[in-house]
DNA sequence: GCATTTTATTGTAATATTGCATTTAATAAA
DNA sequence: TTTATTAAATGCAATATTACAATAAAATGC
């Protein structure tokens, strides 16, 4: 029903999930690209540098920010974004915790 | 439009995202997790383990099949699943390279 | 105050995802 | 051959996601 049953799994199975989904589109890989390369914590820039309106970069920021990864900073008429570093770091361990199991000792059927 | 505009990021983008994408569901982390933890590559028994109906989860592995990431193998009646060891190391490596970024550098707005 | 700039919000259309009941296909057991 | 057993495919309903036009909000400059 488009709807997760996440009552099901556990809170570090959610979790990953969650974190992997926010990563799972191009756009906000972008921006954190961008956000991690530039020195400037770029802002509106980010609309010119990818292909996507404003309402809809707006959108992903939004995203990214919810799911705690990004910080924003008013400044003037403009907002200045920057990766979250400590929730950053928390959640690449989630995930590379995950990722990382040792897949040399598992049988393999096929 | 729930459509994704792939076409305006690079191929790596692409392929990060997507990667992340199938990691986006706690059912597929789940599934993912009985392969590692199991001697037996578990077949139908995730329908029991995991609280979801037989479609379900067979359209689950299906993604996780397409995305490269398990294999399946037919043993009689039943079919025997198990962590495709390449294309895992391969999509760990791409995320972890993702993830890893030096943010230690990066300045902080905010 | 008013215009400008920048970003967020709202509303909407199109498409995607999740989940399951039902059906089909394939193999095994009788 | 008939009857389980198991998994995939189909079809559907409900919800989520993506994208953008239009609008609103917030700060600056005049």
């Amino acid at each position: 029903m488009g709807i997760t049953k996440s009552e099901i799994f556990s809170e570090e199975q959610n979790k990953i999930a969650s974190m992997a989904k926010v990563l799972g589109h191009p756009a906000r890989i972008s921006i954190l690209q961008q956000l991690f390369e530039s020195n400037t914590c770029i802002c509106g820039d980010l609309v010119d540098k990818i292909g996507l309106a404003q309402p809809t970069i707006s959108q992903h920021l939004k995203e990214l920010k919810n799911a705690g990864l990004i910080k924003g900073n008013v400044e003037g008429t403009s907002v200045c974004y920057c990766i979250h570093r400590e929730n950053w770091v928390a959640m690449k361990k989630l995930l590379i915790s995950f990722l990382d199991h040792d897949i040399s000792t598992t049988s393999q059927c096929c």
